[in-house]
DNA sequence: TAGCTGTATCAATCATGTTAATACAGTTGG
DNA sequence: CCAACTGTATTAACATGATTGATACAGCTA
């Protein structure tokens, strides 16, 4: 369900963060559905709890998640969150953009290239990956 | 001409390259023409000769520059790195269509946004900042 | 030869992520 | 009520990596 890549230079708590918010934005983890526990997820992902809790803290902190001591840590409603997810990729984009920029792609070849990129991700509409 | 953003998280020898290969992939900087000595650098940036010195480790490793004893560090012909950089970024682009899909954006706001994001780096260009 | 160049090495420092241990507080089911 | 789970907080220790600073060596050139 939620992995750490090693070879990703961000800490681990942030690449929790991203992996949760991003399947709370594509409704794989429903609103009001039960995180795992901080103890639990530590366990599994072979980390601290410490670690976890930091991650959970920051979801918390931009409205991903609601903790209540003693029961537990929940998905929130993220639709009030779209807004940000789409800026968080609008300006990922941007960094991309400007590369491609600085590696002498055309606006032509670089938007050429965007619609077909998303193309093949419909085209492969099936859904076979889940994680 | 070569800044230092404080707030990248990144380190300060990352950035050197990244400014650097992008001068030279976009021939700012053209082949056979010299780089800043390491020392000169550093005392202009007010780092130390041991930083900039790294970054031209790298540079040299990736192949962007040449470096000689007792004369200077030489830009390097990038026409073969081209092709290297145009397809990480081709394939970064992809994985961030398919968040762009999955996050409900439109193929048509996606491809615009790809143009429009392109195009402000374009303008941000036009040489009002020289550092 | 003096003064520039790149290169190498070493220790010290600093920031940050992560670990580890412990404790406290609230909920829940037996 | 209590054991066992939950989140939360605190503190110290550790590891890693970036950066600094100093020093030294080697090669080029006016």
């Amino acid at each position: 369900m939620i992995f750490i890549d090693v070879r990703d230079r961000r800490p681990i708590y942030e690449q929790l963060v991203e992996r949760f918010s991003d399947l709370m934005i594509r409704d794989v983890l429903k609103t009001d559905s039960p995180m795992p526990s901080v103890r639990t997820l530590a366990a599994e992902l072979s980390i601290t709890p410490n670690t976890v809790q930091r991650a959970y803290a920051e979801l918390e902190r931009q409205g991903y998640i609601y903790s209540i001591k003693g029961k537990g840590s929940f998905v929130a409603d993220t639709k009030p969150l779209l807004k940000k997810s789409r800026s968080r990729i609008m300006s990922e984009l941007s960094e991309l953009s400007g590369r491609a920029y600085r590696s002498g792609i055309s606006e032509e070849e670089f938007v050429n290239a965007a619609g077909s990129c998303y193309r093949a991700h419909t085209a492969a509409e099936g859904g076979t990956r889940n994680d």
